[in-house]
DNA sequence: GAGCGTTGTCATTTT
DNA sequence: CCAAAATGACAACGC
């Protein structure tokens, strides 16, 4: 407990220092006190600070799982930093103070317009929380901690494979952003009132701000290692602080026009930026992760990559239970409170709802809404209109039928369906039927495939002016998902196409099939946002926190029910005749034991009434009794 | 094609 | 009383 809370209180430091400089407002005064006791004790047993660690424990799990470890340079930075303040406890404000008096200390004439909105940043965060601001706060801690349980429940479980894809991608991406970080840096420090880098700053995301203040981290890193390492430096250290360029380096990160403006949703995943960097730039490194990764929520459900989403989500269950296991553990005075955590990142909530206000169908009158025809509503909504078909005539149990209201183009489309799948060699079965339209159905959920879902629908209809029997080859098997309309050769080319490569295309439906469930089928169908592991395994609070913070349609949430109903029972049948297995080969076991008893009692009565017979009667008579014996009934039970 | 085991599902009962 | 778990029965499926 006293590590834990020295890795809070120094990590909390740091990210105070970080979030100040992007300008976050942290209520993190009641646990700073302690700090410079920590910071200006021993760095080197902090010298990997695990900020998931932290994250965890705090709350923020709902936050990028991939979570670097600060290195024993910030630490050392920080220490360095902190005692320039002076003996008295580290508060937020004093950071920020210091911060601040640093940048204007070494303010210029030509940046006092930027001071003043560096000012005016520091009086922001310096005052007690302004009306907005308490509203805000307010808003913060009528979040109900549900919310980030529910929604860090689904984000926990993420494997390791897609963050090293994760890592190769921003690796890639950091290192071309890299090179226009460093020409814009050097083109922000020549000429701070350069209009080129005024509008680019202006037209620039937000990746690009935090690349100039990692940029500017680094140097100060390189500055102060310099500092230290150069022993033959004549230059004292205060010296150095004044005249390096640390105060110069967030005068200009503070200057920033943007930065007053700056959100942690602004922020941009920039990679990791160990690759392509000075390796010695730990500050740099560290905190150009901790903000692009960790902070990145945001940007990352809005890119709704399904991939990442994916993965990002299921990251979040095991997550969740840690979470849990520190509420439980922690002191609740001497931590944040989970409304406070769940204001910290308000735009979880927001990427929640920007999230499920993609999926839900939102100009549909739920009243009305299973009268309609589903078929219609899946083609305009981008559901795979067969695949809903199918799917929910498949299952009747979930009391959706769609038969009576499937058009005639639609059941005959379905029935060509069969059959094609039947020609092909697949045995009528309906699972077979099920997997036709799976690939169609790929990567339907959350509904950011929406558009491109609709232009795959255009060029079936398109095409099926061509060429009658591969259509369906072509519905069933999407495998042009990818390919923009103009890409698309004619009908007729198209045609020999999904000729050549139906039956390859079957294989991969029916292997589809065995790794994809039913459920799992309809879930992308209806773009239920959720995994069924995740709706089957999730806990019934979370579960129904899920349903009452996404916009679902009655149709998602029945079936979500369906499937949550099917899959538990599911276990509960495999646990049931696992239980009756045991309980036969508990008596399997009992009935060895009862035989053996009863073969060791015959033993020892024939014993009994040998010893009986030679006591009572003499020798040479017989005993008549010795000619009959009772059987011996046993009672299993 | 029958037989058998496994699995999923539903209806019902139990907790 | 309700929800979840447990269980019997049935069907589909694979070998």
């Amino acid at each position: 407990m006293k590590d834990l809370k020295k890795y809070l209180t120094e990590g909390l430091l740091q990210f105070t220092i970080l979030l100040s400089l992007v300008g976050v407002r942290l209520d993190f005064d009641s646990y700073l006190p302690p700090i410079r006791e920590i910071i200006l004790g021993s760095s080197s047993a902090y010298s990997q600070i695990p900020f998931h660690s932290l994250w965890d424990t705090a709350g923020g799990a709902s936050l990028h799982p991939k979570c670097p470890h600060l290195s024993e340079g910030v630490a050392r930075r920080l220490l360095h930093e902190v005692r320039a303040l002076g003996g008295a406890p580290v508060r937020r404000t004093e950071l920020h103070a210091w911060l601040l008096q640093a940048a204007q200390d070494q303010g210029t004439a030509a940046q006092s317009s930027n001071s003043s909105s560096s000012s005016d940043i520091s009086s922001e965060l310096q005052e007690e929380p302004t009306a907005e601001g308490r509203n805000s706060s307010k808003e913060q801690q009528d979040v109900e901690t549900g919310d980030v349980l529910a929604y860090s429940y689904l984000h926990e479980q993420n494997d390791t494979s897609s963050l090293e894809q994760d890592d190769k991608k921003l690796s890639q991406e950091t290192r071309r952003e890299d090179n226009v970080r460093r020409s814009n840096a050097d083109c922000h420090k020549s000429q701070n009132s350069n209009p080129c880098t005024e509008s680019s700053r202006n037209s620039a995301n937000s990746p690009h701000l935090l690349d100039e203040f990692t940029h500017l981290l680094a140097e100060t890193e390189n500055t102060l290692e310099g500092m230290n390492a150069n022993t033959a430096s004549a230059q004292p250290t205060s010296e150095i602080l004044q005249s390096n360029s640390m105060g110069e380096l967030l005068q200009d990160f503070l200057s920033l026009p943007a930065l007053q403006e700056i959100s942690l949703e602004d922020i941009q995943p920039v990679g990791n930026s160990n690759s392509g960097l000075n390796p010695s730039s730990h500050f740099h490194v560290n905190f150009t992760q901790a903000v692009s990764q960790d902070v990145s929520l945001h940007e990352a459900m809005l890119r709704s990559d399904p991939t990442l989403r994916r993965n990002s989500e299921t990251s979040n269950f095991q997550r969740e239970e840690s979470f849990q296991q520190s509420n439980s553990s922690r002191n609740p005075e001497a931590f944040l409170s989970e409304s406070n955590l769940t204001g910290l990142f308000p735009y979880v909530e927001n990427s929640i709802r920007n999230l499920t206000n993609q999926d839900i169908l939102s100009g549909f009158d739920e009243n009305i809404f299973d009268e309609i025809n589903l078929m219609s509503l899946a083609i305009e909504e981008g559901f795979d209109p067969i695949g809903v078909s199918q799917l929910f005539e498949a299952d009747s149990d979930s009391g959706l039928s769609l038969s009576s209201s499937r058009s005639p183009t639609l059941s005959s489309t379905s029935d060509s369906l069969s059959t094609s799948a039947g020609e092909e060699g697949a045995v009528g079965y309906s699972g077979d039927v099920e997997s036709i339209s799976y690939d169609h159905l790929e990567g339907a959920v959350g509904g950011c495939l929406l558009e491109h879902n609709k232009c795959c629908r255009l060029e079936c209809r398109f095409d099926s002016d061509f060429c009658e029997e591969p259509q369906f080859e072509h519905v069933h098997h999407n495998h042009t998902y990818s390919l923009l309309p103009q890409q698309l050769k004619s009908g007729t080319e198209q045609c020999h196409l999904w000729s050549a490569e139906a039956s390859k295309l079957n294989r991969c439906d029916r292997d589809a099939d065995k790794i994809f469930s039913r459920d799992e089928r309809r879930a992308k169908a209806l773009r239920i946002p959720f995994s069924v592991e995740e709706i089957v395994g999730m806990p019934v609070d979370v579960f129904n926190s899920l349903l009452s913070k996404y916009y679902l349609t009655d149709v998602q949430i029945s079936v979500i029910r369906d499937i949550r109903r099917r899959g538990k029972n599911k276990v509960a049948a495999q646990n049931c005749r696992k239980r009756k297995l045991d309980a036969i080969l508990n008596l399997e076991n009992d009935v060895c034991q009862l035989q053996a008893q009863k073969a060791s009692l015959l033993k020892e009565k024939a014993q009994c009434n040998k010893s009986g017979r030679s006591l009572t009667q003499p020798e040479g008579e017989t005993c008549m009794s010795d000619a009959f014996e009772p059987p011996v009934r046993i009672y299993l039970r």
